[in-house]
RNA sequence: GGGCGCUUAGCUCAGCUGGUUUAGAGCGUCUGGUUUACACCCAGAAGGUCGGGGGUUCGAAUCCCUCAGCGCCCA
């Protein structure tokens, strides 16, 4: 019997206990134990503390529909949960916390701090992955792990240790990006470029001594050279003045030294290639503490490095006492104010550059002179580029391997030291003994010395960089660096999804990690999913309030739509437009889809009642020309679909499930098998109907499920039979194309009935005939073919385009509608007394043009003799059919024209 | 400065290795509809010289060059 259902898909009542049961069912577990081909997806692990937003709302669905395809398919599918500690954003974010309370992390001292921090993440920390469940996500939740936790923690001890001893990690005095808000280094991918107006000041430093030629003069008779200088305050650092060793203007300047004013020191002029001639006056000041370029100068020429600012940069104690506490940009007004007073500031222009800024909180970054401790990339950058050359990993879309082979090629060392409280410490430990300087790198925390025998060891106070646990997580997640079954099982991982934003924070580094450690690359393909945006092309962000809940589009539309419409629009790597402001026109389409998957599904139930419906093989004898069709189109869809995801172009998969269900088993199918449903037929042609009805709808919910799991799995679970007796949707098998129904006669006679129903229908609308009136059709010219269909299928034509009878010939002199069909069959609509004469001549002369032009052009075509030699025959072939069907429709136009045209 | 991407119907986008049907879809618009699965629906229609120019080719939305506009990445 069959249950009442809603007309209304209610996704609120389906889709969350849908969902328990698939969990408490255990199908999204994956077994280490199982003898199926593995298929792992590792997520990209959220920030703990992240709420879900329409990226992660697209880069979630891709993996899921990949994972539930694969799953179906017969893999171990595994779909890797977790989330990352995220050390600047969540302490961050617990830092403001304590602040609404009137307290502060230094207040409360690190341990205190750091219990703040997991009572918070306790709190809040499975938040988004609630949200990942709402919309559907199949991932393996007895795995779920954050970077923090015990194992993961000893992935990233073991690595450090490992690379500390292969001489891969070391500590040093470097110009580093310091971001003066967070108080932390940053790695150059967290220090983004951005373009920033500013002002280029060019200033005068007087020479000491003799004024040189060919240089210009103070008033008082001093030479001087100019330097200009986009951050003023910084000369206060300075450490000498470069030119280039070519520049003659400075020929005689080159061994003289400068008076650097304000500050009453000397520094010497010194000659270097890395120098610019072109650029402002030639001459370079040199600030060694703050500028990494400046640096590596003074590293060169044996200058020192002069520290001039605090870690909240402001100017420091070893600067004149006037400017000492001011903050960095206070400080440059001042300085510029007293280069003026002193004649000094020869001008200043506008000039923009890109600065960079704190990826976190875009407060301009600092290049600061500070000890941290760095990853020596090179040796890992080789292999890694190795494997994106000889193709054991793969970009989607492939123009991103030039970006990560870019970057490979270009690698820096990695400042992996954060200057924070959350976060996996730092596993080296200073001997604090008089007279000993060991430093000591240990996977167990050390007790005493092993230089000295001294107790007293202090733990560096730093903690690792957030990525620098991140980028294990393709391993560390399976137990790594224990050799777990689940790590044998799983590892290496088949796809990455993520964004093309974080090659080089994270995809490039897992790679470097897996070839390292795991001694194979941790995901064969690398799918970058494109960015979300508003209707107006920016970027969903918080302050432009442009973003969308993907939880309250779920509430409003439900998951399946939601989707539909992100995998629907998401071309490979493509980024995709959403209106926040009109959500309905975003989501509606999804959610009617489901209405539509729904209603046919309660068509279904209504129809088959009762009794037993029979298995397609029980009835293969008795199927008719729709049924044949549909199978056909079926086992074709199935293979797009299937062809579609393997090229991961799931836009494709999607909108093709949906025209195939859509408009052609809803729109087409159904509509002509009701009345074989309601028996007319007799039993057999009935049983025929349901047997075909409940194949395609099986099957038809499998290819739909990955894109829209919900609802295809409320539609299959209540269908009579289903194919093969899996207990879930989840885990039923996914369709493979069925030669034995492909038919292409059946689909050539299915296209010319559609195309006869297509033609009465625009007719009967053209002329305005009332919608319950039945028409009698003539048709003429007839091929066998259609004949045949009409012999078959004349019910189809009678219902769907509300006709009442087709005659066979033509009536000289009679007056209606004429049509010719593709196939040269002429149709023909008895109108008199109804049809507007003029308007039927003009629709004709037009359609007789149209056709006439299409003639002309092809027989150019054929009369052109290169394009009948060197084009392939089968093309020139098709031309010539095309011609002469061409030219039978004309001529067929041309009668039915001449008929109306003796007619008053 | 170097590299990459985009520009197709009013809007959002497909169109994969060039094949010559008449360039598709959804939304929106217009017309008509109580057809017992669905108005979150059904039927019909209008709407595009595929950003401009040049080239290659028998044939170009598709390949090449160039110009313009928008956007991204690296330095």
């Amino acid at each position: 019997m069959a249950e009442a259902l809603p007309p209304q898909y209610d996704p609120k009542a389906n889709e969350e206990p849908l969902y328990r049961w698939w969990e408490e069912e255990g199908f999204f577990h994956a077994d280490e134990a199982s003898e199926r081909v593995p298929y792992t997806i590792v997520i990209p692990p959220p920030n703990v503390t992240a709420m879900l937003h329409m990226g992660h709302g697209l880069n979630n669905t891709i993996q899921d529909v990949l994972i539930r395809w694969r799953r179906m398919q017969g893999r171990e599918a595994l779909w890797q949960p977790g989330t990352d500690h995220a050390g600047i954003a969540t302490q961050n974010v617990v830092e403001r916390r304590l602040a609404q309370q009137d307290r502060s992390r230094v207040e409360i001292g690190r341990e205190a701090f750091v219990d703040e921090v997991w009572e918070f993440v306790h709190e809040t920390g499975a938040t988004i992955l609630d949200q990942l469940r709402a919309i559907g996500s199949s991932c393996d939740w007895e795995r779920t792990r954050f970077t923090l936790d015990e194992g993961p923690s000893r992935a990233v001890r073991e690595v450090f240790v490992r690379l500390y001893e292969k001489g891969l990690i070391y500590r040093g005095n470097y110009i580093i990006n310091w971001c003066p808000r967070c108080l932390t280094a940053l790695s150059n991918e967290e220090a983004e470029p951005e373009e920033t107006a500013g002002k280029l000041y060019h200033l005068r430093y007087p020479i000491l001594g003799e004024a040189p030629a060919g240089l210009p003069k103070l008033p008082d008779g001093r030479g001087y050279v100019v330097v200009a200088t986009t951050r003023p305050e910084t000369m206060l650092g300075d450490v000498a003045v470069a030119v280039h060793p070519n520049d003659d203007r400075y020929a005689e300047a080159r061994s003289s030294e400068l008076d650097l004013p304000l500050t009453g020191r000397r520094i010497p002029v010194v000659t270097d290639e890395y120098v610019d001639p072109e650029f402002g006056s030639g001459a370079v000041k040199i600030t060694p503490a703050h500028d990494p370029n400046d640096f590596e100068l003074a590293q060169r020429h044996g200058l020192p490095a002069l520290d001039v600012m605090t870690p909240d940069a402001r100017m420091s104690s070893s600067v004149p006492e006037e400017f000492r506490g001011l903050d960095r940009f206070e400080a440059r007004e001042q300085v510029v104010a007293a280069f003026r007073e002193l004649g000094l500031l020869e001008k200043v222009e506008d000039y923009t550059t890109s600065i960079p800024h704190c990826y976190r909180c875009h407060t301009v970054v600092e290049p600061r002179l500070s000890d941290q401790w760095f990853v020596k990339m090179k040796p890992l950058a080789e292999p890694a580029l190795a494997a994106s050359r000889d193709g054991r990993v793969r970009f989607i879309p492939d123009r991103y391997t030039k970006v990560y082979e870019n970057w490979l090629e270009n690698i820096r060392d990695w400042c992996i030291s954060r200057q924070l409280w959350w976060g996996h410490r730092i596993p080296a430990w200073y001997c604090r003994s008089p007279g000993c300087t060991e430093v000591i790198v240990a996977r167990e925390d050390p007790t005493r010395c092993p230089e000295c025998g001294g107790t007293d060891l202090q733990q560096d106070a730093d903690v690792l960089d957030t990525w620098f646990s991140s980028w294990l997580w393709p391993f560390s997640t399976l137990g790594w660096p224990e050799e777990t079954p689940s790590l044998e099982k799983f590892y290496p991982g088949s796809t990455l999804v993520t964004g093309p934003d974080i090659i080089f924070f994270w995809v490039a580094r897992m790679i470097m990690a897996g070839i390292e450690f795991m001694g194979d690359v941790p995901f064969r393909d690398v799918y970058l999913n494109g960015i979300v945006r508003d209707h107006l092309g920016r970027k969903q962000s918080k302050s432009l309030g442009n973003g969308i809940d993907p939880i309250e589009v779920v509430g409003l539309y439900g998951a399946d739509a939601l989707r539909y419409t992100v995998v629907a629009g998401a071309g490979a790597g493509t980024d995709q437009k959403l209106n926040y402001q009109n959500l309905e026109e975003s989501f509606g389409p999804g959610r009617n889809f489901a209405n539509k998957l729904w209603n046919a599904g309660r068509f279904a139930l209504m129809n088959l009642a009762d009794d037993e419906t029979p298995r397609l093989e029980e009835i293969e004898g008795s199927l008719e020309l729709a049924d044949r069709w549909i199978l056909s189109r079926l086992s074709r869809t199935t293979g797009e679909i299937t062809e579609s995801l393997e090229r991961f172009r799931l836009n494709e998969a999607a909108t093709a499930g949906h025209g195939f269900f859509w408009g052609e088993v809803a729109d087409w199918y159904l509509e002509i098998i009701k009345p074989r449903l309601r028996g007319e037929f007799g039993d057999d042609s009935r049983d025929a109907a349901r047997a075909t009805l409940v194949t395609v709808l099986d099957q038809t919910m499998r290819l739909l499920h990955p894109v829209m799991p919900f609802i295809s799995e409320a539609v299959w679970k209540r269908l009579p039979w289903r194919e093969g007796g899996a207990p879930s949707l989840m885990v039923a098998t996914w369709p493979a194309r069925q030669d034995r129904w492909e038919d292409s006669t059946a689909e050539q006679a299915m296209a010319d009935l559609q195309e006869l129903i297509g033609t009465v229908r625009n007719l009967r609308a053209e002329y305005g005939v009332q919608p319950a009136q039945r028409v009698t059709v003539r048709i003429s010219g007839e091929t066998a073919e259609i004949r045949e269909v009409l012999e078959e299928s004349a019910r189809a034509l009678f219902d769907l385009a509300r006709v009442e009878q087709v005659v066979f010939g033509r009536t000289e002199g009679e007056i209606g509608a004429v049509v010719v069909l593709t196939s040269g069959v002429e149709v023909f609509l008895p109108l008199e007394g109804v049809i507007d004469l003029d308007r039927e001549r003009t629709r004709l002369r037009s359609e007789l043009n149209r056709i006439a032009g299409q003639e002309e052009a092809t027989s150019k075509r054929l009369a052109n003799e290169s394009f009948v030699s060197r084009a392939p025959a089968e093309v020139v072939e098709r031309e010539r059919e095309k011609l002469t069907n061409f030219a039978e429709q004309r001529e067929k136009l041309a009668r039915g024209l001449a008929v109306l045209e003796g007619s008053a």
